[in-house]
DNA sequence: CTAAATTTTCAGAATATCCTGAAAATTCGG
DNA sequence: CCGAATTTTCAGGATATTCTGAAAATTTAG
């Protein structure tokens, strides 16, 4: 690879995480890459960069758009796209989630509710319970999850720093919200 | 397979997911039947009810033991182990993001960590910027991570269902608590 | 200790995924 | 239009993963 030993071994790392990952070793050295660069790079620079073929970048490029991780521009009097990531990384991590989210999680939520509305059969009421349970369990993560999404990067940000605090605040929490009422009054 | 429909498209369905995820459509298949049935399962029994070899079997157990997400139990004057998951999903869904915490994240932070140190290269500084972002990000969200997970189930559960006032909370933990504390007194 | 019951290992077959080069398709300046 | 630049597609080879049966290892009752 034409790049400094940062950047290599930047993009090794994300290349062997991305198989412990779904997403497989070139797209995630591709992604990395662009994360990395300042400068948007064309597939051409990515080909010579990562030492694999145009055909495989382009097959990258796909995947990583359809996950709507890229970014694309164009230079002056030159046809090819230039590809880069979004400047904020929280907005990153968004995407991500919302993307696994809509892969990984609804799917399932789908399929236990079909399974919940079934008529009972042979598998007895354990089994119902159970699976009426693992539904509950996932639309409470999936709510808690469109609340935080529905914060903006600031905010979350603070929320994160708070941790520690979030303990105690859970036990209380209406009676905090009310008393934020009347300060504010 | 031996068992009702219900149980045989809840199977199915993580076998099928399994792939998504980091794991294997048959491991997939053995958790999803031990998550469902009521009585703990012999590795023989597994291997009827799901159609697969004996071995595969044996290694998918192994590898659901290395993820800390079964619990054995034996019957009296039977030799054999039984398998069955945790009744309470919240554990296992600790479980999980723990074990995914520590073989996704946390390498991936001890590379940032150790890239971040090496004296400036030709990368410029604007990788270095980029590696220094991305590790704080990751921090953030473990830090975070970690606080939620020492939160007991009960007050998870508050917390995700409190949701929405979260972003209101945010605004003025620091008041709030203070408050908080005055209340108490 | 012996031997039956049970589990684990592992080489290689079966399957699935990834990657490439060549060819087809698209885009766009002239 | 034409044709050069660029991108995409896709069949098949290259790799990697999963699964199996047979054999080895382990466990435990007697």
């Amino acid at each position: 690879m034409q790049t400094s030993d940062l950047t290599y071994e930047f993009v090794q790392h994300f290349g062997e995480m991305g198989s412990r990952w779904g997403i497989n070793r070139t797209v995630g050295q591709i992604y990395a890459l662009l994360f990395i660069s300042e400068e948007p790079l064309c597939a051409d620079e990515i080909v010579e960069a990562l030492s694999i073929s145009r055909s495989n970048v382009s097959m990258g490029l796909k995947e990583l758009q359809s996950w709507n991780l890229l970014r694309t521009s164009r230079k002056p009097d030159d046809r090819r796209d230039y590809f880069t990531t979004p400047e904020d990384m929280w907005a990153i991590v968004r995407t991500l989630v919302a993307e696994r989210k809509k892969r990984e999680i609804d799917p399932t939520l789908s399929k236990l509710r079909e399974l919940e509305l079934r008529a009972p059969d042979s598998a007895g009421s354990y089994a119902q319970g159970r699976i009426s349970e693992m539904r509950g369990l996932i639309e409470s993560l999936t709510d808690f999850y469109s609340d935080l999404d529905r914060l903006e990067t600031e905010r979350l940000i603070q929320l994160m720093k708070m941790g520690k605090t979030l303990g105690k605040l859970v036990s209380g929490t209406a009676q905090l919200v009310s008393l934020k009422q009347k300060e504010k009054a």
